[in-house]
DNA sequence: CGATACTGACCCACGGGTCAGAAATACAAA
DNA sequence: TTTGTATTTCTGACCCGTGGGTCAGTATCG
């Protein structure tokens, strides 16, 4: 195991990346990766202990780091509705630049324990924590400080994230809404509208 | 196959629907549904033709059910605004009822695609559409009628079904705000205030 | 005692992981 | 430059645990 031909363990991941976004964990087999990167079988466990391995490293690098301007958000000298509006940003740009697919989103939010490294699971989690803990002292603050509408912080974090989340992902689904309304998917992927929409929910302001 | 002993037939899906609702589908393997059903691993295809024809009985008869009174909000005779809130109160009652786990709800939302059961696959977008529909068509009368603030209907469905998926699946998922936020789960679970914020959104009516 | 119901040992496809040997590479000696 | 040899890298046939599904034999019932 790891050997010094990092271009090759570079393939390797590259290989992999592609196949976990597009066909998702459980369904991407390792045989699949080796054939992707023109290798053998045997010659992937030179350079990873394990599958799992694999995606970890590819979540630390690829998934996990498209957050770390997360934090700087709190700090920032901005109206908390600019904050929101900058996370919502840096969500969907992970969501654009790693094209999610629905498999790898489940995978990654929610069958987390199906893994079997701790290491893994506890990763996951910490990053939907840091994601939700942020977004949860935005809201607070914009909360405490007027801006926002008095409501219950976590209860507001959870309709905000669980939103964005669904608006990501909708994409993505394999729900085609033309089945069953006349509707173009594409016409629900409007970020401005969208945000208006958290901001200022469903009823016009009639005073 | 197809026994005439009715009793042990709902023995068998009873044992499977508590483990499918607390394991999930992947999880759930026949030997625990015939051991939870007091019976021999064979037994069961006595009376099934497969897994996934015990799951798609269920699916039917308990999930799918669950979202029948769903059509007549279209006809009622109240505000649009009563409409969601009744729509929300279907979802909560469904999830109240079969205490949906993370992984049931996954299976049946995401990963609907893993079954080799078409039917059971039209089965589950059918409901997705039928709810998704109903909510769609609420918001657009909504709109059209004045009632509700001049956005695109399937962007806000989207959002409000977002918000509603997520409030609702939130108690179940693996994560905990309290180990990144002094906050307990359970404050979030108030319908009153998430109702308030879907029709509301974050910020204050400040004409 | 025939029909029906039940059973678990068995079958088999699948896929993650292993390893003995083949192939390639590095390098020293001729 | 060629040859010989040690070392590293690569490989796919093989191993093995898992779990859905089968079926010949057994138990029970009418």
């Amino acid at each position: 195991m790891t050997k010094g031909n990092n271009l090759k363990r570079d393939m390797i991941l590259d290989a992999a990346y592609h196949l976990f976004i597009s066909k998702g964990y459980l369904d991407t087999k390792i045989i699949d990766i080796a054939d992707a990167a023109g290798i053998g079988k045997g010659t992937v466990y030179e350079y990873f202990e394990s599958k799992d391995a694999i995606f970890f490293e590819l979540f630390q690098t690829k998934v996990a780091a498209g957050y770390d301007s997360l934090s700087e958000l709190l700090s920032k000298e901005i109206s908390c509705e600019k904050k929101i509006r900058e996370y919502l940003d840096i969500e969907l740009e992970n969501a654009a630049k790693y094209t999610f697919n629905k498999n790898f989103l489940m995978d990654l939010m929610m069958k987390s324990d199906a893994f079997r490294n701790p290491e893994l699971i506890k990763s996951i989690h910490r990053l939907i924590g840091k994601k939700f803990s942020i977004l949860h002292k935005i809201i607070e603050e914009g909360i405490n400080g007027g801006e926002f509408r008095n409501a219950d912080p976590l209860l507001a974090s959870v309709t905000v994230m669980g939103a964005i989340n669904f608006y990501i992902s909708f994409d993505y689904s394999p729900f085609d809404p033309m089945e069953f309304l006349p509707v173009q998917k594409t016409n629900a992927w409007n970020k401005e509208e969208f945000f208006s929409l958290l901001l200022h929910g469903l009823k016009e302001c009639t005073p």
